[in-house]
DNA sequence: TGCAAGGTTGCAGTCTGTGCAACTTTGTGG
DNA sequence: CCACAAAGTTGCACAGACTGCAACCTTGCA
């Protein structure tokens, strides 16, 4: 018997979130550089070297990336009403990021504010975006049918909507004004041309 | 006597772009992973410990980040007619980078060349740019006289200006179409919006 | 000329990250 | 139910990045 997904997929998974969990819990606690990866595999019951089969490097584990995460979003772009402009296609899928799972939203706010606190961790963190990017300019590509590489358009709109939503996640930080009201202004902003406020 | 700028701050000018040029070098020849900081340091006729009183880490040394480069740049768009837009203020300012000194410009071609090659260069790259996007969000908010961080505006036309220099930057490589028609290309796109060519 | 400030170096040590080979667990087919 | 293949985990040895510290050298100035 085939199951749907196996046991040993389940198992990678539980693991992958086991030692990106532990990662950032002790990130959080007692700083990105105070903790050893060794620290980080006792409080996720594996080996050293196995968090290394997981991660590529230390802050990997703690900013959590997941591949599969990006496509998921592109997925959700090419899913929006065809007429939609790409602008419109992609701010709408980065509410359904703010709106999605409150669990999900959770940690990566905690994410946020850890790279806010520790500068060190942003190099990292704005290179997580690259794979993101990458997904939503293949799917601009697909839905306006420019293509990917040799048209600028796609790669444009996208590297500057992820620009936006950076900003966007930035300023409404812990206390502040809602992530949806930060979006809203920043994409009208942007799609206005940028033309600064009167 | 007092020189305007002394031996020692010359010298100190000179063994920072000496250990970068080298790491530079090299890691074009190399490849970034080949090469060790005590290769550079051989090469630049320093200590390797001495590497490392000018460059946090061995990426930083082979992409030479230099922090008075961004104060310029914010500086040269403070210079622009106060009747410019922020957007076209600031892509002047591009245009002056990429029509500056030849020399200065085929180094900067040269790592941008070295990153496409190199991905891992890719976060370390990026990160390079938040002194730069700091400078300029200054810059726009006292020609705006808004507020640097009360505001959205400034950061966000200013975060998004680089993302598009980034992409021109990206498209006008070797041998390809030039850089200021990207950029016009780019911002021209950028100003209008961001809707999708006919 | 002599001294204080600042720059360079070597050294010892910690930690990240990798290749490899043994070991364990899961899935599959006889 | 049992073997066997595939895939995952671990330990080990090791290269190399990076840091703190203390000694040493050079520059700027009185």
């Amino acid at each position: 018997m085939s199951p749907v997904v196996g046991l040993r997929e389940r198992k990678k998974a539980d693991t992958r979130v086991a030692i990106s969990r532990a990662a950032l819990r002790l990130a959080v606690e007692h700083g990105p550089d105070s903790i050893t990866v060794d620290d980080i595999a006792a409080a996720a019951d594996v080996s050293p070297r196995t968090v290394f089969n997981y991660f590529a490097t230390k802050e990997e584990a703690i900013l959590g990336f997941d591949p599969n995460r990006s496509l998921e979003v592109g997925q959700s772009v090419l899913e929006r009403p065809a007429r939609e402009l790409p602008l419109t296609a992609l701010r709408a899928a980065f509410v359904d990021i703010a709106t999605g799972v409150p669990e999900v939203a959770e940690i990566s706010r905690a994410r946020v504010d850890l790279v806010r606190r520790h500068p060190q961790l942003h190099p990292s963190y704005v290179a997580g975006y690259a794979a993101l990017e990458n997904a939503l300019v293949d799917a601009i590509a697909r839905r306006t049918g420019l293509d990917a590489e040799g048209s600028l358009y796609p790669r444009l709109v996208v590297s500057t909507a992820i620009a936006t939503f950076r900003v966007a996640l930035d300023r409404a930080g812990p206390g502040k004004s809602s992530l949806i009201a930060a979006i809203d202004e920043a994409f009208d902003a942007l799609a206005g041309g940028l033309r600064p406020p009167r």
